[in-house]
DNA sequence: CGGGGAATTGATTGAAATCAAGATAGGTGG
DNA sequence: CCACCTATCTTGATTTCAATCAATTCCCCG
């Protein structure tokens, strides 16, 4: 099995064991549905590569786009409830998936305690995950949630030993504004505000991070970038 | 155990295995800590009577209520990832709890499968309630956000079997402003449009709901409640 | 090379935040 | 029991930040 499906120091004899219940889809491309809000729960799905967005769909057909799954990411959590997924995942480039058949899950799990653990803290790793979008969306101005998402796009980069300053978003202008709780028009207008403040260099889906320092103030601290340009 | 404790069709023998395990904390006065964000984690609660609310403090010292939690609700999952509790906890009025030590809970939980996919099944849930906090704050007016929280709290009462339109609110304004996203001047203004317009009947802490068809059209349909009074 | 969706930029509006007084009531001690 | 005191809440006036409305511009893809 690879690395990235559910890492975690599991004995030899365990993985094989893991090893056997994991099964590869075939590659998705930009746009393929991995599984639809509503649709029956059957497994849970891992990132190997690309990238995904999950969204819930109001009945009035507004969207809630809830997050972007990067390689090693778990995916399907919400549909353990109830049997049926609470959320869509598409992909927004092309990518491939592990899947874990969930009733192979449960065996296998209850079989090697080591890995019933990983899987709740996997889990529990989505709550909290959840739990710092919100703070996002609650509480914080425009310029911080955008410096807070490419702060926290960062560092997952770092995680996955890609170069942390230089970003290749994979989503849309509008895939992150809905994210952040924003309009698209808005989202642009900080990308030039921080790109003529020094902080960011923005062409499109590239965006380089020039002054992370920078970067971080605007997440925790007080003050902003103003307009035109400067600090204060 | 108490009914309310994990809620799950057991058998009697797994239930005494359960028992066991569960201890009852000596009940919580109005703003007592049941856990603290970033103290070490050591087992979940499940609120017994009364109720708390979960909320996120940022190194500024800015802080976010994750959730109000009512009898028969989970406490303290985000720390199953980190040993830390990702959030901490106050009891809103004199409340009790149960705790269920985690470390028991791991060994009952693999010896019985059902708890433990009962486990899985409470904690996933906890997700979805999440996913449903962030499209309300995400992407909805203030008004509706108002609606969805008040909808939210009486179907939560009815489940509790007590009158689903007589609410009696344990959190205070400021409280429910911070979890919408709101200030609480704007919750107040909220709260008397509502009243002016038929829908409620408010006095401080207690809240009828007079027109729960109104009410829920508010939270999905568009249009909305006008400044002075009426619908349209 | 040209068409068209995506992104940027500008002008204006608007919903909620902020600023600023009061009103209400719940608790305390005389 | 009452009167004061202070928290909490309500209401009003004004400001502000982001949404909306409205053109362009930029590339990506056929």
């Amino acid at each position: 099995m690879h690395d990235l499906c559910l890492p975690v120091g599991l004995s030899d004899s365990e993985l094989v064991k893991l090893d056997a219940s994991v099964r590869d889809k075939r590659p998705l491309d930009r746009g393929d549905v991995l599984f639809h809000q509503g649709g029956s729960f059957t497994a849970l799905y891992v990132v190997r590569s690309g990238s995904l967005k999950t969204f819930v769909e109001g009945s009035d057909g507004d969207l809630q786009i809830l997050g972007f799954h990067l390689p090693g990411e778990i995916l399907g959590i919400g549909g353990l409830t109830s049997d049926h997924y609470s959320s869509s995942a598409q992909a927004l480039e092309r990518s491939s998936i592990c899947e874990l058949p969930y009733i192979q899950l449960r065996t296998v799990s209850s079989a090697v305690p080591a890995l019933h653990d990983q899987l709740m803290r996997v889990i529990s790793r989505e709550v909290v995950a959840e739990q710092g979008h919100m703070v996002m969306i609650g509480k914080q101005n425009a310029q911080r949630r955008l410096a807070i998402f490419l702060r926290g796009l960062a560092d997952r980069y770092g995680r996955l030993s890609r170069d942390p300053s230089a970003l290749m978003l994979p989503m849309s202008r509008y895939e992150i504004a809905n994210y952040l709780g924003l309009v698209i028009e808005t989202v642009s207008r900080l990308f030039s505000r921080l790109e003529a403040a020094g902080i960011l260099a923005v062409n499109r889906k590239s965006v380089r991070i020039l002054r992370p320092d920078l970067l971080e103030q605007l997440c925790g601290g007080e003050s902003g970038v103003q307009s035109a340009a400067g600090t204060r």
